[in-house]
Formats: C-alpha cells, structure tokens, sequence
DNA sequence: TATTTATTTATAATCTTTACAATTAGTTTA
DNA sequence: TAAACTAATTGTAAAGATTATAAATAAATA
C-alpha cells in the first residue's frame, strides 16, 4: 500500500509544474514499488510490456526529472551503471561483493562525521553517503563466486 | 619521499609473482605520489610525455592488476569515469558537488557501523565506504555554477 | 640462446548515458 | 471546443569509459 507516497510525490511533481505523463507516472510507481534500486534499464525492460513504444531516453529522462525534484536519488557503485532510490528516508545500503545485491539498513545519521569534515576541509558540507559491503547471506551458503 | 612506500608496493608485487614492467611502475608511481585521485585517463595523459606508445589499454590493465594485488581501491562517484587511490590507510573522502575534486579526511574507522549492518541484515561484513559531499572552498568563493 | 609466458599495443566492440531533431501529447487561452 | 503554445516522447546518433581480442614485444626461465 504505497498509494500514499505515490500521490505524495505526484503532488510534488505537480508542484513543481512537471507534466505527469503515462510514461512518467509508471516509472514513479516502479521506483517507489521497488525495493531494489533498479537501474535504467531494468526500468526500461520492466516497463516494456505496458509501453512497448517507450524509449530508453524517455525512462533516463524521467529519471533526470524525478532526481532535479528530489524525489529520486542516483546511486554509483563499483557497477558500470547506476541506481535509482526512490526511499528518501534516512537509511544506509549493504551492498553484496558477490551477486550485487542492495540491502538497505538503518543507522543513526553520521552528523557528526559531517561536521568534523566540514571543519577539517573548509567544504562546505550538504550530504554523506555510506555504503557496507560484504557477502549476503544467499551466497555465503552457495559459497559460488561471481567469474 | 615516498620511496620506501614505491619499495614496499613493488615487493608486494614481485611476491604476488606480477612483472614490474616500466610502465607498470611509472602506473603505480604515478598513483602513489598523486594527491587527487587520478582517472585511468588522466594518468595516461600523465605518462604521455614518458611512454608516447602506450596504450590506454594498458593503464587500465595494470590498474586492475595492481588492485587484484590490493594496491589499489578503485573509487566510483557520481561522475562518469572511475577513479584510483593508492592510499590504503584508513580515511574518507570530502568530494566538491561542483567541481569533483576530492580531499581525504580521517575519522576513527565506523566498526560499530559495520557490525550493526551485519547483524541487520546477515551479511558477512568485510569493509565500507563513506563520502561527504560539499561545495570545496575554492568553488564557495567563486561561487559558479558547473554548468 | 631458445623457449615459454606475461605484457603491451592497436584496434574493435560493448555498454551506459547524453544530445538532437522531429513528432506527439498535454495545457492554456481565446 | 479549437487554436496556439509548450513540454515530453521517440528514434537515432554520438560521446565517453571500459573491456575484449589478436598480434607483437619484452621478460623470465631452462
């Protein structure tokens, strides 16, 4: 029952005078269904089905908006392409050497780790992120590696 | 004076049974006496003065020779190309949201982070990684935008 | 020195993402 | 509602980073 946060963040798009097109709401609503931070293309193959005309263009596009809104946020890892997270909440991501996969746990924010690196750098600081690698439990038990 | 570093990296290598050649040295001498980070293609740009025939290929080659012997981390951020960092002691980076650049800062390693996070979620921890994000000093005065 | 093996080189291929122009769709105004 | 305007989508090309491949070269070993 996302329902909520849907129209929550279709209110904000709203807001911010964005056009809600078919197109854009489905990526919305997979991001936000999603618990495991897709990328673009797995976006664009999932939504595939419904809008068999869509171009992978349009889904980096849409995403580009979402983020510039604040409603998504691009993740990089060692992985050649990126993320997407739509969970806006404060929450940290365990991420498996092996098969890849993103668990999200949540911690206490790292204010003060902030604030030293601000006094330390002279930056002026606006955000951290904090990833935990490791092997997930589903291949500790397979003990297979990746290549 | 970074020479007995440049000794100790090399000896690693030779007991991994790895060829020190000429450009793997000047590879792993560059990265050791950079302070920012490079990118495979900034240090090819680097050794173009020495080595005219090398091949790009060959920088990213023995980036990842000397990080599968554990020199090396390679470094993913929001930008496009990867970066490398040679400095295995434990510290974090201040990244400038406008122009990239990246400053080291230390803060006591986060273990309770890591042991929180494979309690939580089962996996097998073995390490982190944590960024602050800012506007460098450089960029505050200017106050520019990227673009 | 001859042989074996690793490394380099040059180039092609792949993959992700962005750019662009034409078309289409959504919104606003008359 | 129709006309006009603007934003979004589409298809494709282009850019940029990285990897793959095969031939040539250099290093190590016997």
């Amino acid at each position: 029952m996302s329902e909520k946060r849907l129209n929550q963040a279709i209110e904000t798009l709203k807001e911010s005078g964005v056009r809600i097109t078919p197109q854009r709401h489905a990526v919305l609503e997979y991001l936000l269904n999603s618990m495991v931070h897709p990328t673009a293309d797995e976006i664009y193959k999932a939504l595939e089905g419904k809008f068999p005309n869509m171009s992978v263009a349009t889904v980096y596009n849409n995403l580009k908006v979402l983020r510039e809104v604040g409603l998504v946020r691009e993740l990089t890892y060692g992985d050649s392409s990126s993320r997407f997270d739509c969970n806006t909440s404060d929450h940290y991501h365990t991420i498996c050497n092996n098969c890849g996969k993103i668990v999200d746990f949540h911690y206490p924010p790292l204010n003060e780790v902030e604030a030293l690196a601000e006094q330390v750098t002279g930056f002026d600081v606006s955000h951290h992120r904090l990833e935990v690698y490791g092997t997930c439990p589903d291949c500790q038990k397979v003990g297979t590696k990746k290549h």
